[in-house]
RNA sequence: GGCUCGUUGGUGAAAUGGUUAACACAUUGCCCUCUCAAGGCAACAUUCAUGGGUUCAAAUCCCAUACGAGUCACCA
């Protein structure tokens, strides 16, 4: 019998051959430097920060090169296969706007390279493998699971390399008639990779980011056709996949850097142009005193669930992920703030080596700038289509006071130099709740300064409301009332003349102003008080002193 | 254990043999100020994992050591 009869016997219907995929997917027609980019996950988890990180340097490659962004499932591990995890994906990045030229969908498929889905790819696969093994160069092996880890322990016990290779090869050189007459018995097998590499020869290769490695020749025979499902190993579809898609550049996390060899020769032995590759690093995280990677399980903020849930804007959270991607993105944005980012000139040389913490902190400053530079219009939007995802009371809430709502959030924000409140919508609530009557049945607990008498607290703002507060007045006439009422109270309105003689008075206008403060928002530390009274006017400030006089 | 990569402050990092080791975040202090935020001004690595070497000169080049990471599945 020959490899061809055996390869007859394995893939029988399997009639197509790889010069008809070639012509099937023909080379790409783009302009010189198009990069063909791929965002290829598997759905055996939801979608994580490493993930993103990889979608987002996928997408500004693709654009920034007036090349193609495409999305390609691989879901040849059905086992670990979790529900929603695909739909998942495919929220999230519609959700940050990151969406891919071709994908496939709920059964559609849009763009020529399809499909996009290794399952369904089954057939492409197979006829590569049934290739392989007519030419020699790839076998059935009918090794079992207690033979393999047999090999494995004499291998570690005798500090031999571990793995598939040379003598421990044991089906490598079986004939295709033992073979045929094995499958036929119905045994199982799977198909490995023949590899004619020598671990002591080395070559060069180089990535993107790391620039040249250097590597010892592959002389693994790695399992290429799993057993079960028939369905390829990562390694084998990523070599069919990114050749018949024609991928120029393939980003990926760096725990693939040692199957490089394995894919070198992969790509060799069918004479197919290797796409170039930026590993990326890994992300980290900082536990106690111990670096590690970071863990879907153990940090809410590895999936991406998280900031969404939080209310970032989109737009911070992708420049954080770039931050951290390539060293140069802060200085580009900061010359360029309102530039795209997928403008950015990216640089794969720029990326870090090794691994990077993601900084909650860092990404919490950026959101502070992007929240800080909308219009309260916007904000309040943004707001709102959180809080009706996340948080129905808070909707109902700031959907009755729209006005007040995008007043408070106006409160210095129109300047040259507006306030950086929030890092989140979700944090917003809380810095504001004390504008809406409804938020005032909680547990009060004022936050008085220096002034702390109920007496002389309801006295002074007695005084202010009937006397002096006219919401017809300017900020200025406001508060020169204020200093003036004051004065006559026993507190000093100049607070250089306060400082010199402090004992001589009952207190600053500074705690003067923190006692109306307190009243109306409970708080020590608010945004304008001038604004807020505006906002609240007249009735509701005699409301709040009542509420005050009662729980204080 | 084999292979590969890495190690600059609390964090992300710049510097690619040449005066005081950029910048940003965080932290702390001061100023401004009705509080806060913002802003302004400071402080924060006598030193670039350690030890040798090359050089007039090293965080930068070489060697060794230590430590860390990834990988060594019919998982991706």
């Amino acid at each position: 019998m020959t490899n061809k009869e055996l390869a007859n016997l394995i893939f029988p219907n399997i009639t197509k051959t790889i010069e008809d995929y070639e012509k099937l997917y023909p080379e790409r027609n783009l302009k010189e430097g198009a990069k063909v980019v791929r965002f290829a996950p598997s759905p055996t988890g939801f979608m994580h920060i490493g993930n993103m990180m990889q979608a987002v340097i996928n997408f500004v490659l693709a654009k920034s090169s007036g090349g193609v962004f495409y999305l390609r499932n691989e879901d040849t591990d059905q086992a670990r296969t979790v529900d929603g995890a695909v739909d998942f994906i495919h929220h999230v990045l519609n959700y940050y706007h990151i969406k891919p030229d071709e994908y496939e969908y709920q059964g559609k498929i849009v763009g020529e390279y399809g499909p996009y889905i290794q399952s369904e790819r089954i057939e492409i696969y197979h006829t590569f493998v049934k290739y392989l093994i007519e030419i020699g160069r790839a076998y059935p092996c009918f090794l079992t699971k207690e033979e393999l880890e047999e090999i494995r322990e004499y291998q570690t016990k005798s500090k031999k390399r571990i793995g598939i290779y040379g003598k421990y090869a044991k089906c490598r050189d079986m004939s295709p008639d033992e073979a045929a007459k094995r499958i036929k018995a119905g045994e199982k097998f799977v198909i490995r990779f023949k590899s004619m590499g020598d671990f002591n020869k080395k070559f060069v290769f180089e990535d993107l980011t790391q620039g040249k490695i250097e590597f010892p020749e592959n002389d693994l025979d790695v399992p290429i056709m799993k057993s079960g499902d028939l369905l390829p190993t990562y390694h084998f579809a990523h070599l069919v996949d990114d050749h018949l898609m024609r991928t120029t550049h393939v980003v990926r996390g760096n725990e693939w850097m040692s199957s490089v060899p394995l894919h070198y020769e992969l790509f060799k032995t069918f004479g197919y142009k290797m796409p170039k590759y930026i590993h990326t690093s890994l992300i980290l995280k900082k536990d106690g005193d111990t670096i590690r990677k970071i863990s879907k399980r153990k940090d809410p903020e590895a999936l991406m669930f998280y900031y969404e849930e939080k209310g970032y804007p989109i737009l911070a959270v992708i420049d954080a992920v770039l931050t951290i991607a390539n060293s140069n993105f802060e200085e580009w944005r900061a010359s360029n703030p309102d530039k795209p980012f997928y403008e950015f000139p990216f640089s794969p040389k720029k990326m870090s080596v090794s691994g990077a913490l993601f900084d909650l902190d860092k990404l919490d400053n950026i959101s502070k700038n992007y929240i800080s530079k909308m219009t309260a219009e916007n904000l309040y939007q943004e707001y709102k289509n959180w809080a009706l995802k996340y948080n129905k009371e808070i909707d109902e809430i700031i959907s009755k006071h729209k006005e007040d709502t995008i007043k408070f959030l106006n409160i210095e924000r129109e300047v040259k130099k507006p306030r950086k409140d929030y890092e989140n919508y979700a944090g917003i609530f809380d810095k504001s709740w004390y504008m809406y009557d409804e938020a005032w049945n909680r547990e009060l607990n004022y936050n008085l300064g220096k002034v702390k008498d109920k007496d002389e607290i309801i006295n002074i703002m007695e005084e202010y409301l009937n006397n002096y507060y006219n919401e017809d007045d300017s900020q200025e006439e406001w508060f020169n009332k204020i200093k003036e009422l004051c004065l006559k109270m026993g507190y000093q309105s100049d607070m250089k003349i306060y400082k010199e003689n402090p004992d001589n008075y009952k207190g600053s206008v500074a705690d003067f102003t923190t006692v109306m403060r307190v009243v109306l928002t409970t708080l020590d530390m608010t945004p304008n008080l001038y604004d807020i009274m505006q906002i609240l006017g007249k009735k509701r400030m005699l409301k709040r002193l009542e509420i005050f006089k009662e729980n204080y």
